[in-house]
DNA sequence: CTCTGTGTTGAC
DNA sequence: TCAACACAGAGG
């Protein structure tokens, strides 16, 4: 066990990811009707009616303390969905402005880099997808499940076909994860304990730790993505009092946001690469609805790939122009709620797939 | 009833 | 293009 997995896989955390800062833009205050100041210094609404405004480009308050998100195309608004967490309406507008306007698009966090591995295949993704397609994605919050399992195809679909054919320009089976263990959360683990027991058989066979030594008692900090690219970080440890391994510091951060309940069930993979990145999601126990917690079929065996092959792809996939033809069920104007279905898929790949076939 | 997200305005 | 604001009306 020495050389634990556990080590390598939290020496570091690529995507550090947050890098919001960059629009400060000062809090403006201004727009129609209403004119007032809020204090600046404490920066809330004193328990007036004025709503907190976002750091975040693409962000809007709602009046029920959520975040809504939102991209202008053509003199019109195009809403990506209301959030409730602000960082996470952030993201969403990332990934619809990279779609919309390229990859040269302002984002509010780290931009998707065709350098790395898991980018190049998101920047696939999107760009076979309509901008109708991702915005209902966006909305319906399935964008990170959509996103992930076109990554299984990927990887499935290339462990059929030899895994050879890459590392020659270094690019690449990047994204290719190993499925570690499933685990369906318990009440405690949900609850009050703010702890996630992982099952001893599989937490001494993944997540090796040495009970001795000085890492021993506290534990070490262990950094997992989830489907949308946010890196959650937390305390493994042993305890001895119930002889259980559990994840402790930042796991109620993980249920509280995810909208976890009992029966829910927990993945983890890890990336097959040598950094061996470690990746947790959560689905929804059949017969939940939740918004938070978006249903990913389990039942999902057909290796269908979207038509395309993951390997670089360099910008031109889309940008602005050309690409496109989500008109249809895009527009804000009207009640476009029904629709937003027939959205004829058309995909425009094939133009970078090959070079490395 | 709750609350999304559209209508609309004015600043940039 | 963009966010701020008001509030129709969609959805539960």
């Amino acid at each position: 066990m020495g050389t634990s997995s556990v080590e390598e896989a939290c020496g570091e955390m690529r995507k550090p990811a947050p890098v919001p800062s960059p629009n400060p833009k000062s809090l403006q205050r201004v727009g129609s009707g209403a004119s007032d100041v809020i204090d600046p210094e404490v920066g809330v609404e004193a328990e007036s009616r004025k709503l907190p405004s976002s750091h975040y480009k693409g962000v809007v308050p709602q009046p029920n303390g959520r975040w809504g998100a939102q991209i202008y195309e053509k003199h019109q608004r195009v809403w990506l969905g209301t959030f409730n967490e602000e960082a996470e309406a952030a993201r969403a507008y990332d990934v619809a402005v990279q779609r919309f306007r390229g990859r040269d698009a302002i984002t509010n966090f780290k931009p998707l880099n065709d350098a790395d591995n898991a980018d190049a295949a998101e920047l696939s993704f999107l760009g076979s997808h309509s901008k109708a397609e991702i915005v209902d994605m966006l909305r319906k919050h399935t964008y990170g499940d959509e996103l992930q399992k076109s990554r299984l195809s990927f990887c499935l679909d290339g462990k059929k076909t030899t895994p050879r054919s890459a590392p020659a320009t270094g690019l690449l089976v990047g994204a290719q994860r190993q499925h570690l263990f499933d685990k369906a959360v318990t009440p405690s683990d949900v609850g009050k304990l703010n702890r996630l027991v992982i099952p001893k058989q599989h937490a001494e066979k993944h997540f090796p730790l040495q009970k001795t030594g000085a890492a021993a008692g506290k534990g070490v900090m262990l950094n997992f993505e989830d489907a949308y690219g946010k890196v959650w970080r937390f305390r493994y440890s042993y305890w001895n009092s119930s002889q259980s391994y559990v994840l402790t510091k930042g796991w109620s951060r993980f249920v509280k946001e995810k909208g976890l309940e009992a029966g829910d069930v927990i993945t983890f993979h890890r990336s097959t690469d040598p950094e061996k990145q470690l990746f947790i999601d959560s689905t929804a126990r059949a017969g939940r609805g939740s918004a938070a917690a978006p249903t990913q079929r389990p039942p999902v065996q057909v290796v269908r790939l979207f038509g395309f092959n993951i390997f670089r792809n360099p910008a031109a996939a889309f940008g602005g122009d050309g690409v496109d033809g989500n008109a249809a069920s895009c527009e804000t104007g009207k009640r476009n709620r029904d629709h937003m279905k027939s959205m004829s898929s058309q995909r425009m790949i094939k133009r970078h797939c090959n070079e490395a076939l």
